[in-house]
DNA sequence: CACGATTGAGTTGTACACAACTGAATTACT
DNA sequence: AGTAATTCAGTTGTGTACAACTCAATCGTG
């Protein structure tokens, strides 16, 4: 059946990739502009990430990093270790519960928030957007992740 | 100097944080329920758009698919590697221009595009949003990427 | 026609992201 | 107390991203 060039469902298509693909190139552009600013400070975006989570509330276990950012341990892990080997962090076994490891920052890591201290100013001049835009941007992404997430979890079993 | 415990800066790369975690976290989202829901198909995220670009346009060169999804030949080569492994296109050396490898749809990858349909309608049910509000979004996004686009190559050699 | 510059695809190396797994430590339950 | 279930960090394997590079084909200019 359908000899029909382009069924109705076609146009669904075309907008899945719209929005997917427009999703994804911000996603990467922003990476891509943070790649550049943070050459300077010697990290990576999701480094940067985790810097600012600790600069913000120290030292911190792997775990609360993970729940904080979203990550998992099997990304966290090796990204922590990096930070490690660069002189930023120290990573200690905690005493009380030996499973847990405690990411501290180290005096050079400390020193690094300094320098880290220009990018956001760099970063919203590049976006061209105000803070209320920023501030709606943001509104709506998050409402955005939520909505995904909840969904995430009950299309596992769903769509047959 | 400077004991004060938050300078003013500090407000800023708390925004930071804010801001580039929600942008991250959404793109993270997003491709968590693409995950899902092309498992069936055995596509990833970036698979599916090669195909649905590959379904719109037909055969293409490697160098017209990296333009349109921004992605360079690092990244792309190997991906359309997989989707040949799975039987999906076919790459053809152009005969014009030796240089070129065209990307053809086989049989079966032509046929996945029925079973691809739904995903769309999946995907907008996912995230809650109606079509007025996806549309808002996307142009949000893509105000957003070239903002940022044309601020990484001024960026580039600024900031010094 | 010749030759240097450019182009298109691919390779290499680094760094996420995440599923699935391991292993050790802790907790919960009996 | 003793064992099963859970938790936390880490490892392994796959798949993007992207910079920097290689190599062959093509183009531009003299």
């Amino acid at each position: 059946m359908t000899a029909s060039p382009l069924p109705p469902d076609a146009d669904w298509l075309r907008l899945d990739r719209q929005i997917c693909f427009s999703l994804h190139a911000a996603s990467r552009a922003f990476n891509g502009v943070y790649r550049v600013i943070l050459k300077d400070l010697g990290l990576t975006y999701p480094q940067y990430l985790v810097m600012l989570v600790l600069w913000e509330q120290g030292d911190l276990p792997v775990k609360a990093l993970g729940e904080q950012l979203r990550l998992d341990s099997g990304t966290l892990s090796p990204l922590v270790k990096r930070l490690e080997a660069a002189g930023l962090v120290r990573r200690e076994r905690s005493a009380e519960d030996e499973r847990s490891v405690r990411v501290h920052l180290t005096g050079e890591g400390t020193a690094l928030r300094e320098r880290a201290l220009e990018v956001p100013r760099r970063i919203m001049s590049a976006t061209g957007f105000d803070l209320a835009e920023v501030g709606e941007l943001r509104a709506r992404l998050d409402q955005l992740t939520a909505a995904l997430d909840a969904a995430a979890r009950t299309e596992a079993g769903a769509g047959r």
